[in-house]
DNA sequence: GATCCACTGGTCATTTTGACTAAAATCTAG
DNA sequence: CTAGATTTTAGTCAAAATGACCAGTGGATC
């Protein structure tokens, strides 16, 4: 089962919508909150973990509480030959976030967290530095204006 | 308590590192994982929640498991008097999954998910036509490179 | 030397878990 | 419409985990 055949049912929604709240609940207390017997949200849950929906899980700790206050995408052109040894090495960079490719004249898109501005400057010139990474761009995340959340949408197809 | 004051301790990076593997792993393994007492890591969870220092937390689904497989970063300028009217605007929009403000052109960076390129479209003339936003540029996103982390920066800072 | 603090290792009653049922309800295809 | 398949329910069980306690220990700080 992967990502893009598995489709999720209102039940799978309202679970995760009450997962949202609070990731660890015991599965009674959901099952209660619910209206349903223990054994089908046992079963969802485990169903939903197995089939790929899911997201590799994260600690959900913030950068800034270790110490990584300053955030930046890191724009990057490459030498599309090398794009696996490239990505390879930014795997390597801890302060490395997050990546995608997006189309367009950036190659990759590289979010990554800092300690100050210099170490900032630190983090991009290791980027710059990877296999076939031939220009890189920097730009510093002013403001977390809509953190990460897939609440809404998980919401809007309740009501469709 | 807060993000910006609250720093981890090398028992609040282990127990996120195992957490990490598992977020609903019972207390009790994390604490013979760890060869810690159970009501250390209780109440380091505790406090950990508390303190500012986790993310929101959202349900780990992928946007593909609800038929949005279609990903953008949506680059938006606008009339900076109306930044707040802007981004509550946005918050209505359930298919936008986060924003940044970052430094430069860019006003506002919107990460934002579809059911196809016709569905991306609309959502982006969505953006568009909210209050102070003067222009919007659509980036899709080809692939998911390296999906958001936090683990490395963590291992990071327990080996130094 | 006293005080504070976090951690330990222990208790307790209560709740939750995982792994099973069998029966009811719901879906699906011929 | 009906037979078969699948899901969901509601129930069981022993084992484990929970939250809320406790007194005792060891390290810092003053």
């Amino acid at each position: 089962m992967n990502s893009d055949t598995y489709q999720l049912d209102e039940t799978d929604r309202r679970i995760l919508l009450a997962l949202d709240a609070d990731p660890r609940v015991p599965i009674m207390m959901l099952a209660q909150q619910l209206g349903l017997a223990r054994g089908t949200v046992q079963t969802r849950l485990e169903r939903l973990a197995h089939s790929g929906a899911l997201r590799p899980n994260t600690s959900r700790i913030l950068p800034a509480a270790m110490g990584r206050g300053v955030s930046a995408f890191v724009s990057a052109e490459l030498n599309q030959a090398s794009l696996n040894e490239a990505i390879a090495a930014l795997r390597q960079i801890p302060e490395v976030l997050e990546c995608v490719a997006p189309a367009g004249d950036t190659d990759l898109l590289i979010r990554v967290a800092a300690t100050d501005p210099d170490d900032l400057y630190r983090v991009s010139e290791e980027i710059r530095l990877c296999p076939g990474i031939t220009r890189t761009s920097t730009s510093m995340i002013l403001r977390d204006v809509i953190p990460f959340r897939t609440t809404e949408l998980l919401k809007k197809l309740s009501k469709d």
